[in-house]
DNA sequence: GTTAGCATGTAAGGAGTTACATGATTTT
DNA sequence: AAAATCATGTAACTCCTTACATGCTAAC
């Protein structure tokens, strides 16, 4: 039945975290993976084994080029944004759907909400909001709902779960807030909304 | 090299939490669902696609049987753990490996440490804690070490995620405590240490 | 001169999801 | 009688990891 497109190689966010390191300097592999796992560390961490076969994948897509750096005879390879690259770049930016507001892709969105539009980061925020409200109600509901006692273990797990996403969806309306003011303010601002320093 | 173990089919923290829940009682799959996504709700979730297909394993391995409960002409499927499955039971809870500390892992064998002994239980507690400060000094040192000025989303996400981490961490050392305290008031006992609340 | 870090890659596989497929039973 | 939810399952696929394989270069 499925007559889906058949993606020839990999995808999801690390090929969206690439575009988005590169977009701001050409790198060379390693580089990228460092850059990566500091802007991530405390979410997500990439393997070579990954990061490789993507750079690899979309050199023959033509979103990157790749540039042989050769400082004495080391050879590195420079990966440089390719016009198509920016294009796709800007695509990914612009989708605010489900799978930007998913645990997984979600900080990579974030990461690269100075390059995305101030519309866009909105509705990531909020769709992500939502999705952790309707988990915490899920979850409130059925633990509710379930009569038999629970042991302590599971009673505390369960209590700093909640916390924890209570605690997220109060950063983000945070966030959200600081957004509509920083909207208000300089009615029209579609690009960063100043804040280099927080 | 590696003549390791050709596990046939599915494995990982599925696996773990099916026993463990069937350890309370027998269940059929859409039960053990809900109540697996009760629990871990916060932290996981497994779909159908992952649970079937476990529990058929499991009933190949012999460490669950299935009783067709006809209650009028519904079928359900009552597993119920055998023998062999509450001894894999407890050797899978006895496991104190890297493994058992991961993002993916750590909840589900929480989840279950009322069933645990009192000293994998801190073995896991304390490696999972060594897990995220290792985390946190790689990244701290990272971020240190990065000349070039971030965008203050960048620095906002490292900052909740620093945050976060950190959190999870003080709570481990209050579970930690809490746990000696446990030990050393009723030495022997290896039952759940109280306090509920935080 | 050896350890640690830089640098690039591949093959095999693990763990789970998505979408599909089906039907019974309860609630509204 | 329609909609929700209970109930079970499979095939194809995705995305990423692990372990392997290799060699250079800086620091101690």
């Amino acid at each position: 039945m499925a007559q889906a497109v058949k993606r020839s190689g990999r995808s999801g966010v690390l090929e969206l975290a690439v575009l988005g390191l590169l977009h701001e300097s050409p790198m060379h592999g390693y580089e990228l993976s460092k850059r990566l796992n500091t802007m991530l560390g405390a979410f997500r961490a990439f393997s070579y084994g990954s990061l490789y076969p993507c750079l690899k994948q979309m050199l023959a897509l033509g979103h990157v080029s790749a540039d042989g750096e050769s400082t004495g005879s080391r050879s590195k390879i420079v990966y440089r944004l390719t016009a198509d690259g920016k294009e796709h770049l800007q695509n990914l930016l612009g989708e605010a759907g489900p799978s930007s507001w998913e645990d997984e892709n979600f900080g990579v969105h974030f990461a690269f909400f100075s390059q995305t539009d101030a519309e866009v980061r909105m509705r990531i925020l909020e769709g992500r909001r939502s999705r952790l409200e309707e988990r915490l109600d899920n979850v409130k509901t059925s633990v509710a709902r379930t009569r038999e006692r629970v042991d302590s273990y599971t009673l505390e797990l369960q209590r700093h779960g909640l916390e924890s996403v209570e605690r997220e969806v109060r950063w983000l309306t945070e966030l959200i807030e600081t957004e509509r003011r920083a909207d208000t303010a300089s009615s029209g601002t579609s690009s960063v909304a100043s804040a280099t320093n927080v």
